[in-house]
DNA sequence: CCTAACTCCGTATGCTGCACGGTATTTCGG
DNA sequence: CCGAAATACCGTGCAGCATACGGAGTTAGG
């Protein structure tokens, strides 16, 4: 990646923030960069990220494969600048309640994003791009547990461990949809041809736990994973822990 | 993926426990799925899975690109092979201490596992191969906390919980470090490109709480970041969640 | 008015996974 | 001992990918 396209990209991140740019020579283009990260973003709600490219964006707008760089730089740009965008749906409304309410709001904020875009859940970002949207939400997050008592180091990692823990769940959680969904192959399918195999190979009793905690989480669940009630169970695990690091030290403010 | 392919897969999997095939016709195949699997780990351990290929395994092997699919179904399940396999390496020690201390070892199995073998984070599993080594260690893993004082179902919970955070702790952590190195902009460059154009656009006094901690937080870390710090701050408010719940009720048994 | 700058695009390069079919090799059935 | 079947290995081809390069047409500034 070349530094000039850092630049770019940056500018183009904050493109409302800048104003439009001064009109220049040659032919104007057909559309904006706006419509191009939607038509992005529309390609991968679709497909997913590994069946995203460009040329399926330049399709989707009536465009030829290689007009799309003179819009953005390259693909991975491209990609960030399709984060950034997304992350500017959900409203971020003033925070309410207990510091937990709020961080539970904020979790569940990441969360339901996860689902509504599950390429996001795909994107390989070697360093995240620091777009208008993703920095508010940063801001909105730190808001949510500002004043409840954490030094401001606390309050970097209270938000890192519920960011990461909510990104994984959603994780396991989509990838377990679209196991189901696009395999072609039927958890019950799935299973017939497992069992058999695993029936001839697994020592009997070697298991024991496994098989016990499995069973019954089977009959609990209705299914092999219940990711909904997992990330739920998590979360409260980990809102106590927190609790507990607070409760733990004099208090500061009321 | 084809149902037969699930069946190959899964008896590639299990190939310890079902021992040598029998005898058949036709040439000897010059290399055994061992040593196409350990190929495969070796170019996904130097090059990540991105760039892992087909044929830099048959090459790796001296064979030619086809003849892979020999051995393996597909470019999918060989990674499901290499998964499985690399699971094999770590040790499944008697566990020692109370349920804090092993759980401890437990994230800590996993997190250095991810570092030591990063491209396990790339993996796309849709849906996970059920192989010997990987049902070893989840038997391990309960085992760590059976007899603590759970129901079957918060076991599978917690132990989700854990691996899940840890996942997604290393996933942040090898991103970063992989950025610094092979992005070729070092984090000096990175902040040199990206600070004139943030001074430019983002408003003074717009980031009030973010620019705050952040300062901070780049203070204490020498860094953007630091992975490791934040893992550990995070397990151990799980932990301590997970011993509030544990804390909540009558005890069953010492 | 002319030229620089720009958009759009055709083409080419070098990757990827993998389907198909051919050839050489080995073993089993008779 | 011989023929047929099964197998390993590989050459070729197809479709897809990102993106580099250069050309043709368009627009605005000097």
């Amino acid at each position: 990646m070349e530094k000039q396209d850092v630049d770019r990209t940056l500018s183009l991140m904050w493109r409302r923030a800048l104003g439009v740019p001064q009109g220049s020579r040659g032919p104007r283009q057909r559309f904006s960069v706006d419509e191009v990260i939607r038509a992005g973003i529309a390609v991968a709600d679709e497909e997913g990220l590994p069946a995203f490219s460009m040329r399926k964006v330049a399709d989707r707008l009536g465009l030829k494969l290689m007009s799309i760089y003179t819009y953005v730089p390259s693909r991975d740009e491209l990609i960030g600048l399709m984060v950034d965008d997304v992350m500017g749906e959900a409203e971020l409304p003033p925070h309410r309640g207990d510091w937990r309410e709020r961080l539970t709001v904020v979790a569940r904020q990441m969360w339901d994003e996860f689902h509504r875009h599950p390429w996001l859940l795909q994107v390989e970002q070697s360093r995240p791009w620091i777009g208008p949207n993703g920095s508010d939400r940063w801001e909105w997050q730190l808001t949510a547990i500002e004043g409840a008592g954490f030094t401001d180091l606390e309050m970097d990692q209270v938000i890192t461990l519920i960011s990461d823990f909510t990104m994984a769940s959603a994780r396991a959680d989509v990838a377990a949809r679209r196991a189901a969904e696009q395999s072609g192959i039927s958890d019950a399918e799935w299973w017939a041809v497992n069992a058999p195999v695993l029936d001839r190979v697994m020592p009997p009793g070697a298991y024991p736990i496994s098989g016990r905690v499995g069973t019954t989480a089977g009959e609990e669940y209705n299914a092999v994973r219940d990711s909904e009630r997992s990330f739920r169970f998590g979360l409260d695990r980990i809102l106590d822990g927190i609790d507990h690091l607070l409760a733990s030290r004099p208090r500061a403010g009321g």
